[in-house]
DNA sequence: TAGGCCATCTGGTCCT
DNA sequence: AGGACCAGATGGCCTA
């Protein structure tokens, strides 16, 4: 990652420093209205054992949120790794991964379904022809991906870079 | 300074 | 009951 995940794992440490108030309890729901104080009766143990019960509960909600989180996050980054390099170097947003997933993944299977349109049928050398090009392996439609006005009405040839389909996608990158 | 991106917390819902 | 998943809220950092 970067200084920015640098400074979120301070954040997380500092979590780890029990850091939740009742006040912070409420951070994100709507807080409660100020209510009077109300004198304790009985159960008051309980009430404060359940108390930590559901705080204990909540921490280690939180801990397998953060651990999800940074899965999603690692699987992230495993995409951009097989993803084409942009030439600026710049690391792409989490949205921009997903969308320039999606029209590689098309724009890699415009080029099979091309290459496979202009080869001679006498010689399939894997069964793509009436298979693969048919629905039942579905690979994105042939119409152009739904994240970018990019629609190739040009390839030049079957073996034109697959990154054509991808220069509209992530505007300004490619 | 505003806006974008991100990590984290949180409560709700669904599933096992 | 407890975990996974999700979406909203919040606050920090960075950049134009």
């Amino acid at each position: 990652m970067d200084a920015r995940a640098h400074v979120h794992d301070i954040d997380s440490n500092s979590c780890d420093f029990f850091p939740l108030t009742d006040d912070d309890d409420s951070r994100a729901s709507a807080p409660p209205p100020p209510q009077k104080k109300k004198r304790r009766r009985g159960r008051a143990r309980s009430a404060t054992a359940v108390h930590v019960v559901k705080k204990s509960r909540r921490l280690k909600a939180n801990d397998r949120e953060r651990n999800r989180m940074h899965n999603l996050n690692d699987a992230l980054e495993e995409l951009r790794e097989v993803l084409p390099a942009l030439p600026d170097d710049s690391k792409l947003t989490k949205i921009e991964t997903l969308r320039l997933a999606h029209n590689y993944i098309w724009a890699l299977s415009e080029t099979l379904r091309i290459a496979d349109l202009t080869r001679t049928p006498a010689e399939p050398w894997f069964s793509c022809s009436s298979s693969s090009s048919s629905s039942s392996s579905s690979p994105p439609s042939s119409s152009s991906p739904a994240y970018s006005a990019c629609s190739p009405a040009s390839p030049a040839s079957p073996h034109h870079d697959a990154l054509f389909g991808l220069r509209a996608l992530v505007p300004g990158v490619l």
